[in-house]
DNA sequence: ACAGTTTCCCGTAAATGC
DNA sequence: TGCATTTACGGGAAACTG
């Protein structure tokens, strides 16, 4: 049978929007004896949460009760999959919000659990077993706030269920916390991010004086605070860069042609140096989801002058590919003829040699359509991989398992 | 109170897509003798159509009934508007779908039922109207049909219900389609069409040789056939560049600038005696949605040459808005000083003379993004203001209250 | 296999709630 | 009032269904 429809933004499991279905699967890991009734699973959303502990109550709107039934006829294994299941949120008649005041929806965790009971040889057991935990989110403008609490929570706990870890989250060592942001880059698009990216970046968050590997970034920093001077914080802006790629971006950053995170000082010291005409491809550090460039050009007395173009973002990636852009881009000042000032990508790559196999318009003259959307890459491996299956796939815990069966 | 939420669509009365809101609003026309109680009125859609006259049938989902209240106190006049309507399809078991396998859904018309029940004097009076006829849809992308059901019906019918009447749906006359097409274009952005561009239209739907106004359209003809050689109907062409003008030529459009529907032909007759420089606007007939400019080329032997660009469709003009366009376009070929060939508006405005007001962006160098959509522009008067109302506003017939009052 | 139709759901805008 | 959050729905695409 094939699945009618896939889970939601499968590059972001354990996050579920309300009204959205999602799917989740639970697996017997142990072999039952032989049982001649069929064994129903139940899955509740916040089970045994207190009433009050959370903000926000949820219920699952569709059928949550479903039938086990062997996986795989090469282990034996039961399993079920839920699918079309759909969050709702429970309105209040009076309205008792247990608002804890403190924290956002995308910090606030929930969990779905699972619950099976069958007969065996006279013994009733009971078993139960429940999610990582899941944030709940309404619009997918929230998404990326969902996303930073998913990866600041199995960043830095092991705990299978600390619901309360937003309460007061510990910080992250940048070393561990770069390794993240670099798999974000690679599971999206095959190429991760090199030291010299990492290092803006954690200068970006810690400041320029230090970014030893041991130097540690609060939850604040990295996704509630807004960067010094900007209207957003440190993550929604990396993320921000993360859809840019993804949509528009993907041939040229596969190719290694996007420097991307770039401080406007080293920039300058890159460039200084380099042949007029020399530039280099930078997100924008103060609009989100941009991508600049910058050249250099030499003034009449031998000055150095760096030129950049106010960064081109989703709306103008989508009516002309960035490598059309870079080809057709051109300079008109007064009583000047128009010309193309890019000429090498840095440090010295001509600019055809390097995006010539991307160009797709040929002309202005003879304008197309903007080409469909390039595939999707295949994911490469990385730590999160258990994450990117499908969302929420547990299984249940052979030790508990095995307790209720000798110790009931 | 404020409206919490306007009706779909507002430009197009009497579609209503599944699971989107609509408001609707009936009238009791004659004053009645106090009544001591409440008077409610239920709404029921489709109600009293045999099954399996149409092929698919809806039911209201939320609450249907409500309390009429005074409308307004200079007239003392009853009335109640439903809010927050929702239509959704009935879901057969055995799949009885009374499909009559002829017509599409946008051609299937439904209605709303409004009655009412009350007593006085000792007599119980039963009220009871009904709305124009409705077409329903499941998604925007049927909008365009449905709307070409909604301007056929009420150009040809006054009959208050005729649900059958696509079954064999009846020709109009030119004269008539030609003001009805005119409407769509002053209802939308306060500028009609002229003669010059009507007859491009009338030629296109009857052939080059007749558009005497007594010619007649079929139905078919109008928004069922492809046109020939092409994978769109006549409306649905037509409707592509409503839209085109709606959401990003309204300036240009208002202006009096784009001549629009031009045949190839005339094209040729305005231009080839005209200056170099000299182009005009005209709308894709190959593509929907999509514009293009035409100018004139001298040819060094002094042939005269018409260049066109690939039409500009949203995609483009939503990066880039025309004007700055136009401005900004330039041919390159190969060795030759890229130049903008656009000089003067036909017949012969300077080109900056007609769009420097219009222009946004400054040059190449520095690009701003899109200015906001402009305002949606105030209604002009028209025939089909009446449906420019709120969506089925009716009053209850006066004859057929008169005839219940004093006939029970 | 296919075309007409519906469902799904992102992304923007507007409404709502706190 | 302002900000956080939810709701609304257009629009593109996928899924469905005869």
């Amino acid at each position: 049978e094939k699945q009618p429809c896939m889970p939601t933004h499968p590059q972001k499991p354990l996050i579920i929007k309300t009204g959205v279905q999602f799917t989740t699967k639970v697996r017997l890991l142990v072999k039952l004896p032989e049982v001649d009734y069929q064994l129903k699973v139940k899955t509740t959303f916040d089970k045994d949460l207190p009433p009050g502990r959370v903000s926000r109550q949820f219920f699952i709107l569709t059928n949550n009760t479903k039938v086990m039934d062997i996986e795989d006829y090469t282990n034996g294994c039961l399993s079920v999959e839920f699918r079309h299941l759909q969050l709702k949120e429970k309105k209040y008649i009076n309205g008792a919000k247990g608002n804890e005041g403190l924290l956002s929806v995308t910090e606030e965790l929930h969990s779905l659990s699972f619950e099976a009971c069958f007969t065996v040889q006279g013994l009733t057991i009971d078993l139960e077993t429940c999610s990582l935990p899941l944030v709940v989110i309404s619009n997918v403008s929230q998404l990326p706030g969902g996303w930073a609490s998913v990866m600041w929570y199995n960043l830095l706990t092991d705990e299978p269920r600390n619901l309360a870890f937003f309460g007061n989250p510990p910080r992250a060592n940048w070393s561990q916390l770069s390794e993240v942001l670099s798999w974000q880059f690679s599971t999206l698009a095959g190429r991760g991010l090199n030291k010299e990216q990492l290092t803006m970046l954690g200068e970006k968050l810690l400041g320029p004086h230090a970014s030893c590997s041991d130097y540690q970034v609060s939850w604040s920093k990295f996704s509630k605070e807004n960067i010094p001077g900007k209207p957003f914080s440190f993550w929604m802006w990396l993320d921000s860069i993360l859809e840019l790629i993804k949509k528009h971006l993907l041939p040229v950053w596969n190719e290694n042609y996007i420097m991307g995170f770039v401080s406007k000082e080293m920039e300058r010291t890159l460039l200084k140096d380099r042949d007029p005409g020399t530039f280099l491809l930078r997100f924008s550090e103060s609009h989100l989801g941009g991508i600049t460039f910058t050249w250099v050009e030499h003034s009449d007395n031998g000055d150095v002058k760096l030129n950049s173009v106010e960064p081109y973002t989703k709306n103008r990636l989508s009516a002309l590919p960035f490598a059309d852009i870079i080809r057709n881009y051109k300079v008109i000042s007064d009583g000047v003829v128009p010309e193309n000032p890019l000429k090498f990508l840095y440090p010295d790559i001509p600019k055809d040699e390097a995006f010539g196999r991307l160009y797709n318009s040929h002309s202005n003259v003879i304008t197309t359509p903007p080409p469909s959307q390039s595939p999707e890459p295949p994911m490469t491996p990385g730590e999160f991989d258990m994450l990117n299956e499908h969302l929420c796939t547990f299984d249940i815990d052979t030790v508990s398992v095995q307790t209720l069966l000798f110790g009931g």
